[in-house]
Parts: C-alpha cells; sequence; structure tokens
RNA sequence: GCGCCUGUAGCUCAGUUGGAUAGAGCAACGGAUUUCUAAUCCGUAGGUCGCAUGUUCGAGUCAUGCCAGGCGUGCCA
C-alpha cells in the first residue's frame, strides 16, 4: 500500500475472511486510506494489487465490494507449511517467539493464609496460569507471584486469638479445648474454623479488636514467638493450596510466593517517599494521596490510603512496596495483576501513584486484567445454601466424581486405573475451560451439567477428538500402516477435499489465535480457536478415511492428524493446563 | 449522586484498532453408523444486537442521551 500511494501509515487491516465466498483472508484497510486520500477506493485497491507479490502464497487477489481484497491461499503454499511445521524439531507449530522479549510479572491467585481455596480464587489462579503460559511460550521471561495475604490485619487476630482465649478461660464454653499448643499442628479445617471464631470475636469485642492489634504489631516487630507461630500457619497452609495448584496443573509453588510479608520492610520506605515527595498528606489522621479525577459521593477528592491513622500499613502500600519492588529489582516491562473487577479503582490509583511517583519508565505497561463473578444457578454469587464459600477441593472432587460417572457409562471396559485418569482430566479440564471459554469480563453461571454435558464448546470435546486420534495410531500397525515412516521426511502432501483443505488451513492459523489471546490476555481467543479445530477435525473424520485411504492419500490425511494432535496438546495442555487422554 | 462492567436467537455465550448476508453450543425438528471411538457428523428452524439519536461509503463494535441488572465509591482485600 505504501508503495502505491507514497503513503507510510497504513495498515493493510488483512483478516480471516468471515465468509468462505470471499476467500481465506480480506484486506480491510482499502477504503480508510481511500478516504484519507480522497480517491476512489476500488481503483486503489487495484493499484495496490498491481504492486502486490506475493504470487507464492495466494491466488490473484480480487477486488470486491466497496474496496476489499480478497486472498485466497495456494494449495502449494498451504502444503509447504504443514511440512515445515512436521519437519519442525521444536516443535514450535509454526508459532515464532516474539523479537522484543520482555519481563512480563504476572501477579495472580494470591491466597490467604489459613483459610481454605474457594471458587472466588479460581478464575484469578486460572487465567493467570494460562496468562502466563502464552506469554512464556511466545518467548518472554514470565515472573509469576503469588501474592498471598499472610500479613494483614486479619492475621492478627488469628494469631491473638489462642491467646486471648486463654485469658478468658473462664468465660470459654463448655468443651471448648485449649488451643495455644495445639496451633502450629493444625490441618487446614482447624485454622480455618480458628479464623471463623476469630473473626467472629473480632467483630463482637471491641476489647478482642484491640488485642489482635496488638498482635500484628507484635508480628510486624518480629516479636519470635509469635513469628514462629505464623511461620507455623502459613507453612500449614501451604500444605492446603499446593495440592490444589497441583491438581489444577498450575504452575505455582513456593518459589513464586511473594505474599504480603515478603514487602514488610519496604512499606515504611514506600511511605516515606511518597511523603519526602510531597504526595501523601494527612486527612482524617490517614496518610493519603490524592490524585486527580478521583472524586468520592460527595464530590470531594477520593484519597488512596497508604496508611491508616492508627500507623499500621493496608493493601495499598504493600501493593505499593511490590509495585517498586517489580520494577526496580525484578526490572518488569510489563506488570499484570489478575484480579477481579471490583478492585478497578484500587488498581487504577496504584497505578496513578505509580505514574506520579515516577517509578517506572514510559515504556513499562501496567495492565489490570479483570474478571467477573462465577455465579450459581440462582444468578448469585456462587455459595453453598448456608451462605458459605464454596471450596475449590470440593469442587474438583464434584467434578471427577461426576465424569467417572460418565467415562463408567460410555466405555465399561477400560481399566479402574485409565477411568480414574480420564475422569480427572475430563472432570478438572472441564472446570477450567468453562472458565477460560468465557469473555472474562462477564460473570458466568456455574454449572456442573452444562461443562460437564461433553456436547458443544466444552473440553470433552477437544479431549475426545485427540483420543480418536490417538486411537487411529493404534490402529495403524493392524492395517499395516506405518505412521513414522510415512511421515518422516515427507516431501509432498495430495491437499484436495474439503476438509482437508479447511482442516489444514485451520491449523495454520494456531499462531494467530496465541498472538491474540497474549495480546489481549484473553484466553477465551485460544478456546474459541481450539473449539473450531477440533470441528473441523470431527468434519473431516467423518469425511476423509485416514488408515483405509489410497496410498497417494494416507500420508497427507496421516499428517493432518498429527498436526491437529499436536496443536490440541498442546494449546490443552501446554497453554490451558488441561491434561489429554488416550482413551476416553 | 458519580464511576466501572454487563445487556446479541427460547437458554448459555462468541463476535479481534468499525467491514460484505451478525456466529456457535444447548434445547426443538429431520437425517447419517457393514468403514479409523456416535462423547461424532450433516441439515432445518430460530435475531428490532436493551432503546433512541448521531458520526460514515459502512455500526453489535465509535459518540451522546436514556432504560435495566451487577459492582465500586476514606481507614477490609
Amino acid at each position: 500500500m505504501s508503495a502505491a500511494t507514497g503513503q507510510d501509515d497504513c495498515n493493510a487491516l488483512v483478516k480471516p475472511s468471515g465468509n468462505p465466498k470471499f476467500g481465506d483472508y480480506q484486506a480491510n484497510g482499502i477504503m480508510a486510506l481511500a478516504k484519507k486520500l480522497n480517491t476512489n477506493p476500488r481503483q486503489l485497491a487495484q493499484q495496490v494489487v498491481d504492486k502486490l507479490d506475493i504470487d507464492d502464497i495466494c491466488e490473484t487477489p480480487e477486488i470486491a465490494g466497496p474496496g476489499f481484497i480478497n486472498l485466497r491461499l495456494k494449495t502449494n503454499f498451504l502444503v509447504d507449511r504443514l511440512l515445515e511445521i512436521n519437519a519442525d524439531a521444536n516443535n514450535r507449530l509454526a508459532v515464532d517467539k516474539v523479537a522484543d522479549a520482555q519481563t512480563v510479572v504476572v501477579d495472580f491467585s494470591g491466597p490467604n493464609i489459613a483459610k481454605q481455596m474457594h471458587v472466588g480464587h479460581l478464575r484469578s489462579t486460572i487465567i493467570g496460569d494460562s496468562i502466563s503460559r502464552m506469554l512464556d511460550f511466545l518467548g518472554h521471561n514470565v515472573k509469576r507471584q503469588n501474592h498471598i495475604g499472610d500479613w494483614g490485619t486479619q492475621f492478627g487476630m488469628l494469631i491473638a486469638y489462642p491467646d486471648w482465649r486463654i485469658k478468658c478461660e473462664s468465660q470459654a464454653p463448655e468443651g471448648a479445648e485449649p488451643l495455644i499448643d495445639a496451633v502450629g499442628n493444625r490441618c487446614i479445617e482447624d485454622l480455618e474454623w480458628l479464623y471463623k471464631e476469630a473473626k467472629r470475636v473480632f467483630d463482637s469485642s471491641s476489647e478482642f479488636a484491640d488485642f489482635a492489634r496488638k498482635s500484628v504489631t507484635q508480628l510486624h516487630n518480629l516479636h519470635p514467638a509469635t513469628v514462629k507461630l505464623w511461620k507455623n500457619i502459613v507453612d500449614e497452609s501451604r500444605k492446603h493450596y499446593q495440592p490444589i495448584y497441583d491438581r489444577l496443573s498450575v504452575h505455582l509453588d513456593k518459589s513464586n510466593e511473594r505474599g504480603e510479608s515478603f514487602y514488610a520492610d519496604k512499606l515504611a520506605p514506600a511511605v516515606d517517599w511518597l511523603k519526602d515527595k510531597g504526595l501523601a498528606t494527612k486527612s482524617d489522621g490517614a496518610m493519603c494521596v490524592f490524585l486527580d479525577g478521583f472524586k468520592n459521593k460527595e464530590d470531594q477528592p477520593l484519597p488512596f490510603i497508604i496508611q491508616k491513622s492508627d500507623g499500621a500499613f493496608l493493601y495499598a502500600t504493600t501493593d505499593l512496596a511490590a509495585m517498586r519492588f517489580r520494577l526496580d529489582e525484578l526490572g518488569a516491562k510489563r506488570i499484570i495483576y489478575v484480579t477481579d473487577a471490583r478492585q478497578k479503582l484500587h488498581f487504577q490509583m496504584l497505578f496513578g501513584t505509580t505514574e506520579q511517583a515516577g517509578w517506572k519508565d514510559d515504556d513499562v505497561k501496567l495492565q489490570h486484567v479483570t474478571f467477573g463473578t462465577v455465579l450459581g444457578e440462582d444468578g448469585k454469587p456462587f455459595k453453598t445454601r448456608s451462605g458459605e464459600n464454596i471450596k475449590l477441593s470440593d469442587l474438583l472432587d464434584e467434578a471427577v466424581t461426576r465424569a467417572k460417572a460418565v467415562v463408567e457409562s460410555k466405555n465399561p471396559d477400560l481399566s479402574d486405573a485409565e477411568k480414574d485418569k480420564i475422569a480427572k482430566a475430563v472432570g478438572i479440564g472441564a472446570i477450567k475451560y468453562a472458565d477460560y471459554s468465557n469473555n472474562r469480563e462477564s460473570d458466568y453461571v456455574f454449572s456442573f451439567d452444562k461443562m460437564l454435558a461433553m456436547e458443544g464448546n466444552t473440553a470433552p470435546y477437544m479431549q475426545y477428538a485427540f483420543a480418536r486420534i490417538k486411537s487411529i495410531e493404534r490402529k495403524a500397525a493392524d492395517k499395516g500402516v506405518d505412521i513414522e515412516k510415512d511421515l518422516k521426511g515427507l516431501k509432498k502432501l495430495n491437499l484436495t477435499d474439503a476438509a482437508e483443505l479447511d482442516l489444514a488451513k485451520h491449523i495454520l492459523r494456531y499462531s494467530e489465535a496465541i498472538e491474540s489471546a497474549a495480546a489481549e490476555c484473553r484466553p477465551n481467543y485460544l478456546t474459541s480457536y481450539l473449539y473450531e479445530l477440533s470441528q473441523k477435525f470431527s468434519t473431516f473424520y467423518n469425511d476423509c478415511p485416514v488408515l483405509i485411504a489410497e496410498a497417494d492419500k494416507r500420508p497427507t490425511r496421516l499428517l493432518l492428524c498429527k498436526l491437529t494432535e499436536k496443536t490440541i496438546a498442546h494449546g490443552l495442555t501446554n497453554l490451558l493446563g488441561i491434561e489429554v487422554v488416550e482413551k476416553m
């Protein structure tokens, strides 16, 4: 376009065609440029087409409608690309690494110590994981940060409660057990019980509330006995959430933990820095940063509170300290926060303060990746009947149990071990996929029935496509087919059937899916791609027999199977952390 | 009050810096299995893209106003 017009600022806007009759790709950019140059778009399109040198890729471009340029890929081009992927020892599936690799911090999951992970943690945990996986695959230097809640106000009451109970032992209810010695050996359910008890008392007794606050101070001053108790509780909690990460195939472990406690000694310096700069001022006793454009109900400036009137720090402080650490120590060029949409205002203020403070260079991108709420069938936030949060472990258990029942009915002859493996992959995959496949910004209704229906756009549909390919591979030997031999060093293909061409073209579009999903942190772009791939494969599978195909057709079809298999496996397992299975 | 998000087929949802006749799945209806897994495939039907005005060659997409729901809005995270 530049060559045809002499303009350097033009964008061809080449996109996949909305309708197959317009070819494979269409250039939408001509009309806008023609308008800018005040010229006839169809004539301009012709001029651009005359300058185009893409004979090796496409058939002769067609000009259509008001000035679209329609492009149809040459079969030879498709063949060359497929063979290239087949020969690629690195298994990149035609996805290039980015030229400008960046250090990207991804902050996600963030469970609270001493509380079981519940359905509210699901989205941050798995969306963050998938974003990390995609960016990593594209060649970025990804630093996963699990900002666990281990140091806040609520943590004080947890530590304080046993002591306080002993003080008040005379008022203790009948049968209450002494807690202080036992806490270190508690399992997560007891810790959670302890947490709830402490919270209840905290809310009803100002005396205990004061006591709990002192306890936080003791912890923050690194009082040895208090710290010891704290460590026990943190370790105990990790024993709970690590297995959940493992079950979800989420790549988080102790090495990614940088909880609130990690920033403990960086809080005061951050506040001091802002005070010294004159950005932070006292208002109603609290240390606040006031930013332009933020108003409260009374149309007064809305504060970003960085230190409470009692001198204690809060989550804004921790986030500011973490921000500096990530920028200065981790060298982040992009920081992605994966939290629910309700925290939007907080992050706007955090980013604004960071901006004002001059902590970040202009080329550093701060991004709040939000998501909606998981709802129950009643359209309200997903809770148990008694109003409690639904535990993630219970949710996973139920999904696996339900999936097991389906496996039993569909495929009763498999061994128990196989059934369990499939149930695990299908059940947990279904939960994750249902989440990923929604636009993350919408709320969605959690429904086991829908996600495990195994029809339509669900994980099992893709797992099934994968299993069918594996089945073909298992049967090959019986039919006298040596797949290795057919595919190794394959030099030419025989691509003719509509289903073959359709599938081939889609396989080659994997990189488009990953790049758009990663650019906008939208895993649903990837799930859509994988679903379409599986659909096209199923059509192909129906129309085009593989093992009994003519000798000149068979390698082509085997290759399409192999590449579909690799792409599904890569997309599901490597990028979404959903297992595939050989049989189902 | 102000701010943000959401509103697309009966239901659940896609829809990529504005592109051609708005797409899937479920549910409904009709068909396909002597052939590699029918957890599949093919087809039919189903729409005032919340409402209105505007911007333009072109609007589900952008702007403005309105309606409905959700969330947020000074010491929780």
